[in-house]
DNA sequence: GGGGCCGATCGATGCGCGTCAATATGCCGA
DNA sequence: TCGGCATATTGACGCGCATCGATCGGCCCC
């Protein structure tokens, strides 16, 4: 760089740090996933804005393994909240942490 | 499921389609990595809200092919646009398409 | 208390992706 | 026309992740 012409002028350092870049991009990576968008999907369109596993199992049609790692993802990245009642654990959004993704996005 | 109580009565088969989620998730994927965030970043606070190559590789500190690469990624989301004058490639970004990512997000 | 169902965890497997060195392409100046 | 530079492409390597079958812990009901 900085050769024969004025391209390369030893610009700005600026932009978003290594670190911030990195955790943006993990909680990013929790969305950036077919099935896993179809998981934030299905719970906010259920009743009550909540949905349990025995649900989203077969509504994704995958085995009942993934779909509970999907939504280990989910949960630890923020997205969705998990309270067992009983026997079932029940999911729900939150819309929050929603708000802070869509603002990494400029 | 279906079993003796309240939970998985044939619940909504809604939420986005299988297509849709796959094409979101593939856009997703494109800013889900730090380096591409960075990249972003610093193309739009740079002068003129464009950047080259020759500015973006000791910016982020990888070799030349790697960053190329991750221009091409972002180049074929959509996110970026290249424009090559003379000797040199210069980005700048789409708002409008970075607009739609945040829309995908609810 | 025992059987059975829901959900989570573990271990293994296969594929996708980020990275680099080497090479190709295209453009400019001498 | 030739040499050099900026960028793109190719091939290969290694890691991470999505997926599954098998298993484990918990809760309910008979």
């Amino acid at each position: 760089m900085t050769t024969t012409s004025e391209c390369c002028a030893i610009t700005t350092p600026g932009g978003m740090s290594r670190e911030q870049a990195e955790t943006s991009a993990v909680a990013l990576k929790a969305v950036a996933d077919p099935v896993r968008l179809r998981l934030l999907s299905i719970i906010r369109d259920s009743d009550g804005g909540e949905a349990c596993v025995c649900d989203l199992t077969p509504a994704v049609g995958l085995s009942q393994p993934t779909v509970s790692h999907h939504l280990k993802v989910l949960t630890e990245a923020g997205l969705i909240e998990r309270e067992k009642r009983g026997t079932w654990a029940w999911f729900r959004l939150v819309p929050s942490r929603l708000e802070e993704l869509r603002a990494i996005l400029s």
